[in-house]
RNA sequence: GCGGGAGUGGCGGAAUGGCAGACGCAGCAGACUUAGGAUCUGCCGCCUUCGGGCGUGGGGGUUCAAGUCCCCCCUCCCGCACCA
């Protein structure tokens, strides 16, 4: 018996699925049985399914399936990332158009997907290339276009070179394109945002709605970066023109003896215009443009800077202060300008000492002993010194006093600032869903009236990056009339950021083959939010962040009933080969058909989970998936011997085995649904179906009734359905003739558990010293008295003064002597 | 630097404050076998004078009892990082 005969029942049963479409729901709200939304983040279909995907969807349906044998309906459908820049990369270096090589990844999924016997509702399928799916996506656009929600602006935005497309700040990571690595400029270009910055606030406060691992709660917060402060406002002493700073330190304000711009600040250039610094602000300003995040992003890196030959007023105290521009200062934060307290901020200290400039000290620690007494720079709080009439205060005091003294003198407010940008979605790439704009010279930005969504994307024969949008090539699908004034147009060319695509899926799933709208609301009443949502912790800022924005925008446009649109996330950890993660550069790579083929879908399945716990990551074991597969085997193998056996052994007390293995049984469907329950410990739900399987096999050689043997090995697969669908439904029929996905979960015969004798751990000054049975429930003297006829207790407590005596009933007792 | 998490046998990992090491891998011994990379059985933390002693990163503490709770330290992993 091996993997063919496994490879044979994973096909009976997930043929049998198939025809009677058993994982189908429908909308229904009829039907009985609370109704529940299990996903798992959809897959990105480039290439083939590896062995995290198995991992993913083998956790999301064990949930699934647990759910359903607990009497809830359960929603678990599946759908596929289509566009996007490594769909459209893959096609290109194949040389295949990107819907074909999509589709063809697609189609590979799909029939992946059904040899692992997932259990999908396969009528919800859906894609989101398909214009049947995008259609929406422009119509959300357009519903964030009318609330003025998505716009254009002119900004410095984040380019890939080698991608040719701008990026959105989130798929920038160290500097470096999150897909290809490249490291991306800087550029000044009009694009197409979403106003995600709105909803700052709104995204902060629902994290606490949410049961979300806390550190992936902790990297959104991170990423919003709230932080509250107050805007202070600097003349220039000879052009007069006004600039706004951020500080979360008003009360230093006294302290600010400069004043520094970033070299990406639009005003720089032109403010050491004509003065004697010019030619040097120009050269240190190109410099800095060109020098990489990674060189210019470390801190301990020294300062470096130019004056700019301007100075500002300081509104505290009038004082005329030198201005520079310096790349300490980041453009994406604040205003691009600072004021610089160099006596109450290290970047600033480390500045003023590098050029001479004036340090004042404006606040006292308030432990004169401490050791900041004294040292600067000293970045806590404490008390005010030379500022005024300020002076005295306590930091906290001083920062509301000057914050509404400069509010009253009109220079200066409350405020809040964040690290989050608004999200930037247009992209100059082929393979992703058009937007549904055009350009009017008459008229300006116009959408497309929703009648005629979609707009189709145009087939076309080059689509290769050229730093412009492919599409603007596509010279029938571009020129339109204008749908408000019937005169020459031109279509939008740039296409969506692909996590817009994916920002709403789970919208669809709900009602995915409505014609008339994206979703009737009803649908999503139902099931919405997900209930249990599944991923890869990559997705922590990204998809997490969008998904939630875009789900409170329509909620605010009353299409959505809900503001949060995951109640619960689980985020699975990697698996690595040889304690690195897989890659085909590093030949390490685990390849699900290749397990599946050899081990068949349950082995595979079972072999993910018991690695360790699911959220953990961990390293791939070619012989630690034997001793799954050993195990499965053994379980089909006592199926079929059992379910030819009637008669009972000759030897043995039957009937004292029979209680054991019922008692073990009872145990085991108590650890098991508690282990999947609690969290997902699927290692030890796994776990104990082999225990089970042990005492089986012990139980049957010391001579158990076959009735009881087929009692534990049905339930023991009943408990393990879950992961191992395939396998436990062949032996489950084995034994009792019937499908065990319809049959209810096990429900533990309690008074099994409340055994009539109970093993009594005794101690002696804490170390256990022997162990004896009493009756349940028995009091502290029967047990103290069982205890003492134990001699390995006795010769403990020989030659010692007894203290105390610790009984805990049912448990273990302590004497504790001297 | 800031934030989050984790340190348990040769390995992956179990343990509502109450028997540390479940389950599995690897290893050792045996059975069956022409054969075993199949299957089954047993052993499997360290030390031991075989009484027992020691043992969950290190050090203290609380408790009759600590892997688990508290304090200090060390190490590793993850995220963010010149965020004003």
């Amino acid at each position: 018996m091996d993997a063919p005969d496994f490879r044979e029942i994973d096909k009976k049963w997930q043929d049998i699925w198939h025809r009677e479409r058993t994982w189908q729901v429908s909308n229904n709200l009829t039907e009985s049985g609370g109704a529940a939304y299990v996903l798992e983040m959809l897959p990105y279909t480039s290439g083939e399914p590896h062995i995290g995907h198995l991992k993913n969807y083998a956790v999301g349906d064990a949930v699934a399936h647990f759910m359903r044998r607990n009497g809830r309906r359960v929603l678990h459908p599946m759908g596929y990332d289509a566009f996007g820049l490594p769909a459209e990369n893959h096609a290109i270096r194949t040389g295949k158009h990107p819907k074909e090589s999509t589709d063809e990844s697609i189609a590979s999924f799909a029939r992946q997907f059904r040899e692992w016997g997932i259990s999908i509702d396969w009528s919800r399928e859906l894609a989101t290339h398909q214009p049947s799916y995008y259609r929406w996506t422009q119509w959300i656009f357009l519903r964030l276009f009318e609330k003025g929600l998505a716009y254009r602006k002119n900004a410095a935005v984040k380019w890939c070179p080698k991608d040719a497309t701008v990026l959105a700040n989130e798929q920038v990571v160290g500097g470096r394109c999150e897909r290809c690595g490249t490291e991306v400029e800087a550029r000044q270009l009009e694009q197409w945002f979403f106003r995600i910055t709105d909803y700052a606030d709104r995204l902060l406060a629902g994290l606490h709605e949410i049961e979300w691992p806390e550190h992936v709660k902790t990297m959104q917060r991170n990423w919003i970066g709230r932080s509250e402060g107050a805007e202070v406002i600097f003349s220039c002493v000879e052009t007069g023109e006004q600039y706004h700073v951020f500080t979360t330190r008003p009360d230093t304000l006294f302290g600010a003896t400069f004043f520094v711009l970033a070299p990406e600040h639009p005003d720089v250039l032109r403010l050491a215009a004509g003065t004697p610094q010019e030619e040097s602000v120009r050269e240190y300003v190109n410099q800095a443009l060109r020098s990489t995040n990674d060189t210019r992003g470390a801190a301990d890196k020294p300062k470096t800077g130019v004056f700019l030959g301007r100075h500002v007023i300081n509104p505290a105290n009038n004082e005329h202060i030198p201005v520079y521009v310096a790349d300490y200062v980041l453009m994406e934060y604040g205003t691009g300008a600072v004021m610089a307290v160099p006596a109450h901020d290290e970047r600033d200290y480390a500045f003023a000492r590098a050029f001479g400039l004036p340090i004042t000290q404006v606040i006292t620690p308030d432990d004169p002993d401490g050791p900041a007494a004294g040292q600067l720079p000293y970045t806590g709080a404490g008390t005010l010194r030379s500022s005024g009439e300020f002076d005295g205060l306590t930091s906290a005091a001083a920062g509301a006093a000057i914050t509404s003294w400069l509010a009253a003198e009109g220079a200066g407010c409350q405020t809040v600032s964040y690290k989050l940008r608004d999200w930037l979605v247009s992209r100059q790439r082929y393979w992703g869903c058009p937007i549904p704009i055009v350009h009017c010279q008459s008229c300006g930005l116009v959408p497309v009236p929703d009648e005629q969504l979609p707009v189709h994307l145009p087939d076309i024969e080059d689509y290769a990056p050229k730093g412009r949008s492919p599409l603007a090539s596509a010279d029938d699908w571009v020129n339109v009339t204008c749908p408000a004034c019937g005169g020459h147009a031109r279509r939008e060319t740039d296409t969506m950021d692909t996590f817009v695509d994916s920002s709403w899926y789970f919208l669809r799933y709900c009602d995915p083959t409505n014609t008339e709208q994206a979703w009737d609301f009803n649908a999503l009443a139902e099931w919405m939010p997900v209930d249990q949502y599944i991923g890869g912790i990559e997705h922590a800022i990204l998809h997490l962040l969008y998904a939630r924005f875009l789900t409170k925008v329509l909620y605010d446009l009353g299409k959505v009933p809900v503001a949060e649109p995951f109640a619960k996330l689980f985020t699975q950890g990697m698996i690595t080969k040889d304690g690195a993660k897989m890659s085909k550069s590093r030949g390490n790579v685990v390849s699900p058909v290749r397990i599946v083929k050899h081990y068949g879908a349950d082995t595979a399945r079972c072999y993910v989970l018991f690695m360790g716990p699911p959220d953990t990551g961990a390293d791939w074991s070619d012989e630690g998936i034997e001793g799954v597969y050993r195990f499965l085997r053994r379980l089909l193998r006592l199926g079929r011997e059992l379910a030819e056996t009637t008669q009972a052994p000759a030897a043995g007390d039957t009937h004292q085995i029979d209680t054991g293995l019922n008692r073990k049984v009872a145990e085991t469907i108590v650890r098991v649904t508690e282990s999947m329950t609690q969290k997902f410990a699927f290692n030890i739900s796994i776990a104990a179906v082999m225990e089970l399987s042990n005492s089986v096999s012990r139980a049957q050689r010391d001579g158990a009734s076959p009735a009881a043997l087929r009692h534990a090995v049905a339930t023991g697969a009943s408990l393990l359905f879950p992961f191992a669908p395939h396998i436990s439904s062949e032996v489950y029929e084995l034994l009792t003739g019937r499908r065990v996905w319809e049959d209810s979960w096990p429900l533990a015969d309690m008074t099994l558990l409340a055994s009539e004798t109970k093993l009594i751990v005794c101690q002696v000054n804490g170390k256990v010293r022997d162990r004896v049975e009493v009756p349940a429930g028995a009091d502290d003297a029967v047990v103290e008295s069982a205890a003492r006829a134990s001699q390995a207790v006795l010769h403990a407590l020989s030659d010692s003064t007894l203290l105390k005596t610790v009984v805990v009933r049912d448990k273990l007792i302590n004497f504790v002597v001297r």
